[in-house]
DNA sequence: CCTATTTTTGCAATTGAGTTGCATTTATGG
DNA sequence: CCATAAATGCAACTCAATTGCAAAAATAGG
């Protein structure tokens, strides 16, 4: 029995949405499934093979594709730069973010249980509740850091 | 015994910076004074005084020093726009957002109580605990929004 | 007051993420 | 294999925000 790969995975999820399976979309997808963290549209771009030469709209435009399929997570930075996680790694209902002061990096946390009820003005209505914590990262951190944590450097 | 004028307490709270106190600065600190809600760089741009005339660059550059100075607040929405908003608008101590998805309008909240404890990756360093609700404002609202709701309006 | 010195400001050009229009290519069903 | 809808590639564009540099204030000192 071999391992399912995570290109594997991609063009199962893929096929199941019903719509055209393409080459850009399982790399697209396989890329945001072997990462950890949230990734840039750049880091996805760096990622793919070598060679893959896939246009870069057509990278905005598969992970905006996979964003409304469900199939990925799209998060705002405070760098203005949007980020993207596979939703597999996603834990089913409400979770925190971290995001990283130094590199920008984004990270989903575990599930909160204590969601503080906010009050609200009159005539609001309230959707959703978007926790993030923000601090840094191990590779930005002051002790340990491989790099030392100064000047908004990526890893 | 007159009020005192958002424009006097501008003028006061940058006195106190002990940096120089110039109309650019006192114009665009008290029209943030004069709003409810944080404002982004063109909604503060419109309200300054007919022919005040101050560039849009030195908007950008008084928005960015009085955050510095402590007298603005910095916020990033999911558009990609900063807005900013009166330090003394803000409740001492930490206190949540609301973000409407429809127009983008961004309000400070009350302070919250229960800041839930996240469970962070080794390694990791917690700075801040930012918690934005989502949702739809008054003016957007289904039922009696003055302009229905839907289709990215501004107010 | 004047003037010197230091900040700020204005303007033009630039950056960079993300988007759009349209022609061309590709996936898939028959 | 073919038709056709869907997806991609490419170039141009948008738009918030930033940068470099010269010109214009603000204030300290005389
Ligand atoms: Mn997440
Ligand atoms: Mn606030
Ligand atoms: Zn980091
Ligand atoms: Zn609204």
């Amino acid at each position: 029995m071999s391992k399912t790969t995570p290109l594997d995975a991609a063009e199962q999820s893929i096929r199941l949405t019903g719509a055209k399976l393409t080459r850009p979309r399982v790399l697209v997808l396989s890329v945001l499934l072997k990462s950890e963290r949230a990734l840039t549209h750049h880091e996805v771009e760096s990622r793919l093979p070598a060679g893959s030469d896939v246009n870069r709209v057509t990278i905005y435009r598969v992970l905006e594709w996979l964003t409304e399929q469900g199939l990925a997570h799209k998060i705002a930075g405070e760098d203005r730069v949007w980020r993207f996680n596979a939703a597999a790694h996603q834990h089913t209902g409400p979770h925190a973010h971290f995001e990283c002061s130094d590199c920008g990096q984004v990270l989903c946390l575990e599930p909160v249980q204590a969601k503080p009820a906010v009050r609200l003005p009159a005539g609001f209505r309230q959707q959703a509740v978007e926790l993030t914590v923000k601090g840094v990262c191990a590779d930005c951190g002051p002790v340990h850091g491989k790099s030392r944590g100064h000047g908004r450097h990526q890893h």
